[in-house]
DNA sequence: ATTATCTATAGATCTATAGATAATGC
DNA sequence: ATTATCTATAGATCTATAGATAATGC
């Protein structure tokens, strides 16, 4: 009666959400939500209110809660793995591979329309139905390994080397996951995945041309995302 | 009638938590449940089951479940803080006192019995009433900066100075904080903190006498606690 | 008398399902 | 006929309170 679009009944209050479809509409005010106010702590019918639907028709579009946070993950992280692949051909220089993956990595991180990195360390995600997910967080966790191992092959063997080469590989997806922490306080600058990129590089002892480094990072990047979206080039 | 110690009428069940004080007992479940299950979906009869007590029980020691919550998560990092300013008069070296800092930090979220960090990044701590707490990580946080900061001021003035040392200040805490999330998925060395200290120290182009160093850190360590505690030395 | 526990319950949720209704599209 | 919504509700919680009970300690 008051919006019409389409077959179905008419809602009886007006679209107030980001999302071309009413499961995006779903999914937007359940990412608000399970990361403001917590996922549990939300129910059906918060998201249902924040939507401007009945509780009930939560459930034409997804059988279960968890269903939405499942959606809401998946496509997250196996999409980074996807362009990790893809940044991989576009660069030769192991340094520059590293930075232009973290510097994406940490663009949907802190660019993300809500805060979906808060919600990795949910108990829930422990339960057997969100394996598949957490398996490629692993999968990342490894291209992040290997990126960085090309790197220190190159770097440590100069004078600075220390003893602990084998377990940096770990630093630069621990540094990138920090984003969330800090977007949570609200902390960091808005060119922060930038940034951290650089950081990264730096902490695992690259000494190099960062001039060089940061264009052909940027080049790579720029043919798998729309350059507007690389907010702060700099 | 089972379980007699003191006054009051007996439990029906058994004690089966670590704690002196009934109250530490519901602390301990609670810690358990919270980091495995959740805070939201944890309820006052689940804390109970896992003490052994019936559910109104808990609302003799606590008001309400918020103020279990509040007892777990403050002096969590009030204790670091004290520990903090306690390191910082043991040993005069820069690189030394930002290692025993990262150290200890690390060994308490490391080792404490249960991962209580991993509350840190709850939507309910947005509520006023854990406003103190928040504000204690801030204070810790300059802590950080500040003895990084000192560290960076001896070393930065070589030839491998790049140009985003003032950013590197955030880098030692952010580090420590991915304690977090390794051990949530069960990564991770038994002297994890210690090397988590090292590759701060790394991470921020500190060159050095690594023995020196963490002999220095390991006095100021233990100076604050148990030589035993420090789990893994080297 | 004081304490720590217990039993019982009110009132407010919350998830998920059943089935009605009001549109469109064939 | 199909679709997207609606209304209504069963059944299972959950938090917090009231008040009884079984110990100890003065």
């Amino acid at each position: 009666m008051v919006t019409t679009q389409g077959a179905g009944r008419p809602r009886s209050a007006q679209r107030r959400r980001p999302g071309e479809t009413a499961r995006e509409e779903i999914l937007d005010a359940a990412a608000e939500l399970f990361t403001t106010h917590g996922y549990a702590s939300t129910s059906t019918r918060k998201i249902a209110e924040a939507v401007g639907v009945r509780q009930a028709t939560i459930y034409h579009y997804f059988g279960t809660k968890d269903d939405i946070l499942e959606a809401l993950l998946s496509g997250t992280v196996s999409h980074t793995l996807d362009a990790a692949f893809a940044l991989h051909a576009t660069t030769g220089d192991p340094a520059a591979r590293l930075h232009s993956l973290a510097w994406y990595d940490g663009i949907q991180l802190w660019n993300s329309h809500w805060n979906i990195g808060a919600l990795y360390l949910l108990p829930e995600l422990r339960a057997e139905r969100f394996a598949p997910f957490v398996a490629s967080r692993d999968e990342l966790r490894q291209v992040y390994r290997d990126r960085t191992a090309d790197v220190i092959a190159l770097t440590d063997s100069d004078a600075t080397a220390s003893p602990h080469a084998y377990q940096e590989e770990d630093i630069p997806l621990r540094l990138v996951e920090t984003l969330v922490n800090m977007r949570w306080d609200g902390r960091g600058e808005v060119d922060e995945p930038f940034r951290t990129a650089n950081s990264i590089l730096r902490a695992i002892g690259w000494r190099g041309n960062w001039e060089i480094l940061q264009k052909e990072s940027h080049r790579a990047l720029c043919t798998i995302l729309d350059p507007a979206e690389i907010i702060a080039k700099r």
